[in-house]
DNA sequence: GCCCTATGTGAATAAATATACAACAAAAGA
DNA sequence: TCTTTTGTTGTATATTTATTCACATAGGGC
């Protein structure tokens, strides 16, 4: 039985909006599978469904993702941001590209100055 | 500050398995941005993720979520630096103790000033 | 037959997510 | 300037989804 209920989910969120469980569970009982939204619960979990915008649909790709507790990056930083590095002169600008913020660094001299732009660059790129 | 928490959260659900708001809310707490799982569910609405076996994703192409070489954090910079955050009118200056590169963000004007400021202490923190 | 283990399920409930509403701030007009 | 409008957010709560527990059934070994 659950066999043909984990085909008949498939058929469903392939050719119809499916917004919740209790929906497909609706849905489901109009074909002869009268189960609970527990059951359902179970199902998708199975059938590895995925929800989004369009409602439950068949994962395209199980992406395997990394768990993640470090610090952010200064790419990160930068990014989140919205900023971009540029050296005049002495001074190295992280200028905001909307423009609210500005973020200068300033070096005692221009040498100086280009190590820093270059670390940052090299920064942003890794 | 909308603009830039979706970015970051489009960089997070990208790189690591989000797996709930409430470990999204955490993760974005470590990068300055403070808010909670309601904001973080009308976040996930209008940038349209969806909700699968790996976490949260962006519906158009299932991520790759490749391995992390990761850039140097933020904090770790500025620690080694020497740097110290400091809140100075319109302006926020991260200086180095010993006086070398000094770091200036200019803001538009207070208010703003005292957001990046404690966006950064924020990030400092955790 | 009995016992044991697997599996599937529903009911109740825990956990996660969405939303109504109020407060507030920024932007737009007057 | 003051007023109005628009947008963002948090709190509290409603809705939706996941899980725990108990029970039932099917099959295998004895």
């Amino acid at each position: 039985m659950k066999d043909q209920r984990h085909n008949a989910i498939r058929e469903l969120v392939g050719h119809a909006l499916v917004a919740s469980q209790d929906e497909l569970r609706r849905k489901l009982r109009r074909r002869g599978f009268a189960v609970t939204q527990a059951t359902l619960s179970r199902d998708i979990h199975e059938l590895r469904l995925s929800k989004g915008p369009g409602g439950y649909t068949l994962s395209k790709t199980a992406g395997a993702a990394v768990e993640d507790n470090s610090p952010p990056s200064v790419a990160e930083m930068i990014e989140s941001f919205g900023m971009r590095v540029k050296q005049a002169m002495n001074q190295v600008v992280l200028g905001t590209v909307a423009g609210d913020d500005t973020v200068l660094v300033i070096c005692p001299d221009i040498r100086r100055a280009g190590e820093v732009e270059s670390r940052l660059r090299t920064m942003l790129e890794s």
